[in-house]
DNA sequence: GTTCACGATCAAACCGGTTTAGTTACGCGA
DNA sequence: TCGCGTAACTAAACCGGTTTGATCGTGAAC
């Protein structure tokens, strides 16, 4: 009952009284086929329910066709991150539409390398999305010593000749900050991420060049207990901030919590912003000011700018709209106390 | 400079002087090969630097070592969802020691049937994972059909040949409303997910069974929307309920606000429950009594089942640790108003 | 009427492994 | 001394596509 075997091209050669050459030929819509012929061919191929094999494909043209994504994240972190979900989703958006398909793989850090090298050697993908770019990142070199194409996400810090998505996040930390000062405040603090990581650095740095006198900076690290530690820090402060910029919505949630524990109201006393725009930032109490960014949209153009890298020569760096500042309750102006 | 030949095996066998037979012989650790000979095949093939192709290797045993997980969720409720990330690393990490590899699909709902097809017709993966069971899940004839082992995350609610891994929210969901009947509470609520997934209506069936006299149930769509809506709906209520359990923490937290915004003072005019323990659970304010799962735990079992179930024949469904209730501070006895 | 060019098609090689059917050479028992 | 079984190895087929080189037939050009 279960007919496993699949069709193979010679079956669908011998179905329309020609040579596998032949076929090859006229599934693939190339020249030299009459017209009469291709179309035989293409019925007797629906009728036998073909479908190529990837493998034998892949092995003929040296292709995967698929491309990687390697995460280095501890679980824990990547199980809070609005970032990665959407990113992917809107990757398989591109890839699904050309036969691609996503090869995923997670590992612990310090097994980093040898999984781009294992991609690598293995054939299994024909490129790699290059995610949370660390200061002087190592995978450049190793992604160019392994002549593996990739797609950055923001642009490195070292030279590199692969194509990035042009990611960047100043503008939407300068607007939150403009959009404080705005509203009175003179003594703003940032909680930053990682410094190892060149989106935490850049949230930074962004956050000083705003500021003509920048308040104190905290590092943590990305996660509820790190903003919740950072915030403790900040309002345990002889001369504490009036107004938190925090480089993630997660620990901007936690900090909203950290200052209702210790009685500071948000925004009376205390004006907080996020950044990612997660679905929960809307819903809290208050909801959150915080910068909407478009992981989605990124993994679209990433994924465009990888095949083409593959498929071709080289390819220019691809611009996308930025961040946008939503503002909620969780800013204001410094009100009076009762 | 850039040597991007890779050595194949008949390199080794040349360098070797053996046939390529023989090199395959020797590599796979197969009978029949003089102890000599191995050791000069091996050490042949270290200093060429061979890797095997997986292409190659795939096409030959018709097997293409990597499984498949698709999710038909919509993005922007993946982002929230810490199930998945934990899940995939548990995935990875059975996978990555076996040299398989994991192939993502995300895709529209109405294309999962397709994404499951193409999966199976390109034969790029050689089983897949089952998520997000439904009620009379489709998915479960087509993969039969389709002859694609798989693995589900808990049991379905048809009959089904393929293994499940027994995730269980009963005991969880039920004692938290022990908890909170210990605590006193009569009027019990629920904030419910969609019906038709089958976790959404155990967890409902679990909290109705826990009760002689279950409180009113709320259906949502586990997003914070959902939750926020679904929690004023109970606080309108002319007898409305002195605590609620949630089906997952991001209802529970938007609840927690929606409660906040309303006067409603958490726990003493409130209890709150969630489930599965985010990040965030720990840091909200007051802290979320919640449902602790293990994920990445349920990850490495499934992967674990599915490969056992692509080599071999039948594979005994695999007991997990049931779920730990967290007691935090948003739940206590009423307390009488001031 | 012959030649030439070209479109249509086929046969075979190739991708890089695995597997099977043969071929050697050697040791052992009768 | 002959025969036989077996370990060690080789040659070739195979997986299912793509691609190349050769062959065939036909109409146009001379």
């Amino acid at each position: 009952m279960t007919r496993s075997e699949r069709p193979t091209i010679v079956d669908v050669a011998r179905a329309a009284g020609v040579s596998k050459g032949t076929v090859s030929f006229a599934l693939n819509g190339r020249p030299g086929v009459a017209e009469e012929t291709r179309q035989r061919i293409l019925d007797a191929a629906r009728d036998l329910g073909w479908t190529p094999s990837h493998q034998a494909r892949a092995l003929s043209a040296s292709r995967a066709f698929a491309v990687g994504l390697v995460l280095a994240r501890e679980p824990e972190l990547l199980g809070a991150d609005p970032f990665f979900p959407a990113f992917i989703a809107g990757v398989e958006r591109t890839l699904s539409d050309r036969g691609q398909a996503l090869v995923l793989q997670v590992v612990p850090e310090a097994q980093e390398e040898a999984g781009y090298r294992r991609l690598a050697a293995d054939g299994r993908v024909d490129g790699v999305f290059l995610l949370d770019l660390r200061v002087a990142d190592p995978r450049i070199a190793l992604l160019e010593e392994l002549g593996l194409p990739a797609v950055s996400i923001a642009r490195p810090d070292v030279p590199s000749r692969f194509p990035a998505v042009l990611v960047d996040d100043r503008p939407g930390i300068a607007s939150a900050v403009r959009h404080l000062v705005e509203l009175g405040h003179t003594n703003i603090a940032h909680v930053a991420g990682p410094s190892q990581f060149l989106h935490a650095r850049v949230r930074r740095a962004a956050f000083e060049e705003a500021l003509a006198n920048p308040g104190p900076v905290v590092e943590a690290d990305f996660s509820a207990a790190g903003g919740a530690r950072a915030t403790r820090m900040l309002l345990a402060m002889p001369d504490k901030p009036t107004a938190i910029v925090y480089a993630n919505d997660l620990m901007a949630i936690a900090g909203l919590s950290v200052a209702s524990e210790l009685g500071v109201v948000v925004p009376a006393q205390l004006s907080i912003t996020g950044f990612d725009n997660t679905d929960l930032s809307a819903y809290v109490s208050p909801p959150l000011t915080t910068v909407r960014t478009d992981p989605y949209l990124w993994g679209r153009a990433a994924a465009e700018a990888l095949l083409a890298s593959i498929e071709g020569g080289t390819v220019d760096d691809v611009p996308v709209p930025s961040a946008q500042l939503v503002v909620r309750a969780s800013t204001s102006p410094m009100l009076p106390a009762v």
